[in-house]
DNA sequence: TAACTATGTGATAATATACTCACGTAGCTG
DNA sequence: CAGCTACGTGAGTATATTATCACATAGTTA
């Protein structure tokens, strides 16, 4: 079945935003950025990795719409665009606390 | 900051749930699963790729943990584990409308 | 103006992902 | 049992993503 042009453009839009989060290292941006702005190097050094790492994966998230900047002075301060992001996590967390739910009674099934 | 091996546990098995779902195929699947299970044979026509190809990224999407699956005769039921994937969409859409709210306001001011 | 700080980017190498084709298997049906 | 259908998987190729290092730039401060 051929999907329409538009629908198809639709899906990879979405992907693009998904992929946005699909790091471990930017699901820890995105979590230390949840209480407000920060500049990338104290989200260099909250995430422990190199400065040019984080910068690139800042573009990536500002790429995909989910992460906006302004500059102040020197510094380059990055903020979430849309607060849902983070109500994304409480939906995975439900996913992994389920998993979690399913390994246990396993393991009392041995 | 060194980081707990515990969080860094929990922020690679969020990525990999949130991998699960960044991409344009899996979306559409997603999509055509939230109204109940479907088999292998019809979600390859829906999506319209190859059945290896949607097999594959079917396995991917149930080691996540985000989607189950059920024999029956010859054919294999998959079904999403988590309503809650359906509304991060919802979020991800929030986020594109509002970048299509900022492109339109750019357009008018040129 | 010179030195310094924060940030971003080009190039590269390592790694991961995706798609295709061919083939194998499980379960149904004649 | 023979043939069929639905599904999954190994292998290979193409492509994308990531981390790192070196370097360039913008803005600050002495």
């Amino acid at each position: 079945m051929p999907m329409s042009a538009t629908k198809q453009l639709l899906l990879e839009k979405q992907a693009e935003i998904a992929k946005a989060i699909a790091h471990p290292l930017r699901i820890a941006i995105v979590d230390f950025l949840k209480d407000g702005e920060q500049c990338v190097c104290d989200i260099a050094e909250y995430v422990d990795s190199e400065r040019s790492n984080v910068s690139r994966h800042l573009s990536v998230m500002v790429g995909a719409g989910i992460l906006e900047s302004r500059k102040e002075g020197l510094k380059v301060l990055y903020r979430l665009k849309c607060a849902c992001i983070v109500e994304f996590f409480s939906c995975v967390s439900e996913v992994i606390k389920q998993e979690a739910r399913e390994n246990k009674r396993l393991l009392r099934a041995l």
